[in-house]
RNA sequence: GCUGAUAUGGCUCAGUCGGUAGAGCGUCGCCUUGGUAAGGCGGAGGUCACGGGUUCGAUUCCCGUUAUCAGCUCCA
């Protein structure tokens, strides 16, 4: 297919190339926009650009507009795509482009015209009688938009700020054709059943209720998940020299007023009140890793000293963000604080950054990095803030990892690195982090005694690699749909007794499994195999055992494995050594 | 927090244009002793989220609250 260019070339692209399917999916948000005018004239139009699987456009209704207008909509865009327009670039002066947004009374247009410098030619697009303000590029005629279909409608800020108007944003996708659109839509019906807040009860792994909105209940399988992450969490960071500590879950506001958050956290923050005196409930570990710092003076030989702490934290998020395990008011955070010279940075950052790199490899993870730099509120002088980003950067760089940079979006103490990992219908979270500080050793005047004998200042990195464990475990249950590695599984073998008979048998091998170490569960109810089967099946277990008279005459058990099927029979002896071969254990 | 939508047994959902509700799954009991994805019969289980209002009467209509869902803003 055909695209123009801005500065009016054509470039032959396909639906595969992101910029072909992103002039694809912008112009269906054109042809969206101009359906809605025809049949809605008094709307205002803000702005419609491509998104990764689609498009929006934003507008302002003059009256309540709902899902239940898409199908007039979509048969007025039918339309528009059978007119077959072509789409026509042309330059405007500044004047004239005013002029006509005044005209056509739109405000948002000519907010966004007024912001654009002075001395450029604006660009515009048109189709048939619709024209829009807009650098392109974009499909030569709204004939290509062969399929398409609007998801939803949702509010959206007037530029992505809570201080401005709301509008109403309208989603929607595209494709060259209608197998394309059908095989989309099948994949996001997939993909909402590996959905975590579904699986988490279907597996009986965690519930969230209205007594605590956000505030997550575990449920016996969900523990033992969330114990087998913290095993396998504790034994890494022994094993790189990390020591643990917990440190309260409440402490003072002195306290809080000395680290800033007070100050700068004090709307997240949980208060009450304990002998006249404010307590808050710790939104991040940091001041109490640092007072455990300060209990014993410290010699440069120590450095660099990395303290974890799997800490209980509480923050108030704003109830319309709450999301199952990914965003919660309470979670555990796999924090660590490490304290070191100067000298020390750029070598144990990349040692965190490796050791986050080892965990989501293990796990199967994809994930992106992203450099967040000084925000608006934030503490520190310009010269620490520099410093303390050059040294991410460098850490990044060195390791040759690719990262994008998030202007103004670090911690009000320090600037950070982000791991971000995806969910099942492609929505990224952040995960670990790795964020250098300059602040909090100042304000709580940690100090070490450095080779001289006199008294220096150690800089601290706060990092996480799970983030929080619930986030973690929310990211897990999607990306293994339930599948979890045997390892990992909360029941790892379940034994199906044929029928009653051979149910004392059943228990035989439940034990002998057991012995082990194995997290084996038995079924011995009074159903048929198949359906014992079924059941097991949807639980998701990894190693099914049939067993009846048959496997009780030698000894044996059938195997029936999750991802592969019937294995046949086997000695007992012979099955856990398959399950050791697999990894059984961390 | 904002915009919109939703809230009916443990779960997934019907339903009532206003006259106090129904299915499947699950659960319990009985029958069945069954060999790799659902055997049969029967029983129990619901203040229709909560609080007001309108009405002879509200699960149904209206208002408010809470929670959930999608997105925005914010964030691990």
């Amino acid at each position: 297919m055909k695209i123009k260019m801005k500065d009016g070339s054509i470039r032959e692209v396909t639906f595969d190339d992101e910029a072909g399917k992103a002039a694809f999916h912008h112009t269906t948000a054109h042809i969206l926009a101009q359906a809605v005018k025809r049949l809605y004239p008094d709307t205002k139009c803000a702005i419609g650009p491509a998104i990764k699987e689609g498009f929006y456009y934003d507008f302002e209704f003059n009256f309540e507009f709902s899902a239940d207008r898409f199908e007039e909509i979509e048969r007025e865009m039918k339309q528009i795509v059978k007119e077959n327009l072509q789409l026509r670039h042309f330059t405007m002066s500044r004047e004239d482009a005013l002029a006509m947004m005044e005209e056509k009374g739109e405000p948002f247009k000519t907010e966004l015209i007024q912001e654009l410098p002075e001395s450029e030619e604006l660009s515009f697009y048109k189709q048939g009688e619709y024209v829009e303000l807009c650098a392109g590029p974009h499909l030569a005629y709204t004939s290509a938009v062969k399929a398409f279909k609007l998801l939803s409608v949702a509010g959206a800020y007037w530029r992505g700020d809570e201080k401005n108007k709301m509008l109403t944003r309208i989603y929607g996708t595209s494709f060259p054709n209608s197998e394309m659109l059908d095989a989309y839509l099948k994949q996001i019906e997939e993909a909402k059943k590996r959905d975590h807040r579904k699986l988490g009860r279907e597996l009986g792994l965690f519930t969230l209720l209205e007594e605590g909105p956000g505030f997550p209940f575990f449920l016996p399988k969900g523990m033992i998940l969330k114990n087998l992450l913290i095993d396998y969490w504790r034994k890494i960071h022994t094993r790189e020299g990390y020591v643990e500590i917990s440190t309260p879950i409440m402490l003072n506001r002195q306290l809080w007023e000395t680290s800033g958050h007070w100050e700068h956290y004090r709307e997240n923050m949980y208060v009450t009140v304990i002998d006249d005196t404010d307590f808050a409930i710790k939104p991040m570990n940091c001041p109490g890793g640092m007072l455990v710092y300060k209990q014993e003076p410290h010699s440069y030989r120590d450095l660099p000293m990395r303290v974890g702490e799997l800490g209980l934290i509480h923050r108030n998020e704003k109830s319309g963000t709450l999301h199952g395990l990914m965003r919660v008011r309470c979670c555990t955070q796999d924090d660590a604080h490490i304290f070191m010279t100067k000298e020390q940075i750029q070598d144990e950052i990349i040692k965190v950054v490796r050791l986050i790199d080892e965990v989501y490899l293990k796990f199967g993870f994809k994930y992106h990095v992203e450099l967040s730099t000084r925000p608006e509120n934030s503490i520190g002088s310009d010269e620490d803030w520099e410093m303390a980003t050059n040294s991410l950067k460098n850490a990044l760089d060195s390791l040759d990892l690719e990262y994008v940079i998030n202007e103004g979006d670090g911690a009000f103490y320090g600037p950070k690195i982000d791991f971000h990992l995806e969910d099942s219908i492609g929505r990224t979270w952040q995960c670990g982090t790795i964020q250098l500080d300059f602040q909090l050793p100042q304000r709580f005047e940690a100090e070490y005694i450095g080779k001289d004998g006199e008294k220096h200042r150690p800089i601290m990195i706060h990092r996480v690699v799970f983030g929080s464990v619930e986030r973690f475990m929310g990211i897990l249950i999607e990306h293994f749909a339930g599948k979890f590695p045997l390892w990992l599984s909360p029941v790892q073998v379940k034994i199906l007794a044929v029928s009653d008979k051979s149910v004392d048998y059943a228990k035989r091998v439940q034990e002998a499994l057991k012995k082990e170490g194995v997290r084996c569960e038995m079924d011995g109810r009074d159903e048929k195999i198949g359906y014992k089967i079924r059941n097991a099946r949807m639980e998701r277990i990894p190693y099914i055992l049939v067993v009846g008279e048959k496997e009780e005459e030698n000894n044996s058990v059938s195997v029936r494995k999750r991802e592969e099927g019937d294995l046949g029979n086997m000695p007992i002896h012979h099955f856990i050594n398959i399950l050791q071969e697999e990894e059984l254990h961390i």
